[in-house]
DNA sequence: ATAATAATAGTTTTATTTTCTAATTATAAT
DNA sequence: ATTATAATTAGAAAATAAAACTATTATTAT
């Protein structure tokens, strides 16, 4: 589909906060509550907007201690892809799997509460998957940013 | 705050679809509609719901390259690691940016259109800021994994 | 046991979403 | 330019949901 420039404007206020009243968009936009109703109604209806979630704060649930994983699979046939894709999204503590081009094969984005935790994952979980060939962990120091909203 | 396990089943609801009804969640989690209507709003005083949030696919508006950027500072000294920060803060192409431990100071996610865009972006905006030593890229093949919703 | 506190259910009020109809605006064809 | 067609918008009405309030039931501490 093709925005204009309200689509846009709406598709950033929804994704900086999806709880604000047709009204309050309205407001923002110089329409009417019906015409904002529309707008969005077709945003949902084109895909453009997947979802509406609640966003929890990491702190408050303990769940501070962020990897991220680079893993080399052994070979990379069809089938070990696949298996391995497989198995790592059913990983809970796995948010995001990428598969990459360079020197790693995947970069994987790991939350837990603490290193146990951690050591945990690596050993019960991650390594637990068939044809991992090699990994490489980085722990984060600081969450400098991080937004889910993408600039149209 | 603590939670009981019907808090956890009310988030685990909400970071998958938080357009739901308190009656739908009343359903779901077997309570009166005010008993849900008042946890949420426990969740979201004590800060543990940030947000609420429209996703955007980024296929749907054409931003399909994703590229991951590692950058070394020159040195770590309090002011260049702030300056970077405040700057990097401001690139709306970067997504999310993490100071990490290992070989690299920084890891960011970057969304672009394609490598022209991605090219500007390296050009013009990440390596206009001071004290960078060093950049290496690698590029998205394919998303594996990508969710916002953390297990409590 | 009893008071104090917290959590829940049900009811009412308020606000918001959704639908409907009509009017306006834009687009394309003649 | 003018008409026909489609798309977008506005306003009103209906349906639904959120929020506030009151009463009741559990829980905890003394």
């Amino acid at each position: 589909m093709n925005f204009d420039q309200i689509d846009k404007k709406l598709l950033k206020l929804l994704q900086s906060d999806s709880k604000q009243t047709n009204k309050a968009l309205a407001h923002a936009l110089g329409l009417s509550v019906t015409a904002v109703f529309e707008r969005i109604k077709k945003l949902e209806n084109n895909g453009v907007i997947k979802s509406y979630v609640a966003l929890v704060d990491k702190k408050t649930i303990e769940k501070t201690f962020v990897a991220f994983c680079h893993v080399k699979l052994v070979q990379h046939s069809q089938d070990y892809v696949v298996k391995f894709e497989r198995e790592v999204k059913k990983i809970e503590e796995v948010l995001e799997c990428y598969h990459l081009s360079g020197d790693y094969d995947y970069l994987l984005k790991v939350i837990v509460e603490d290193m146990e935790e951690f050591r945990d994952f690596m050993v019960n979980k991650l390594t637990k998957i068939d044809h991992i060939g090699s990994t490489h962990s980085m722990f984060m120091i600081n969450e400098v940013k991080h937004t889910t909203a993408i600039t149209i």
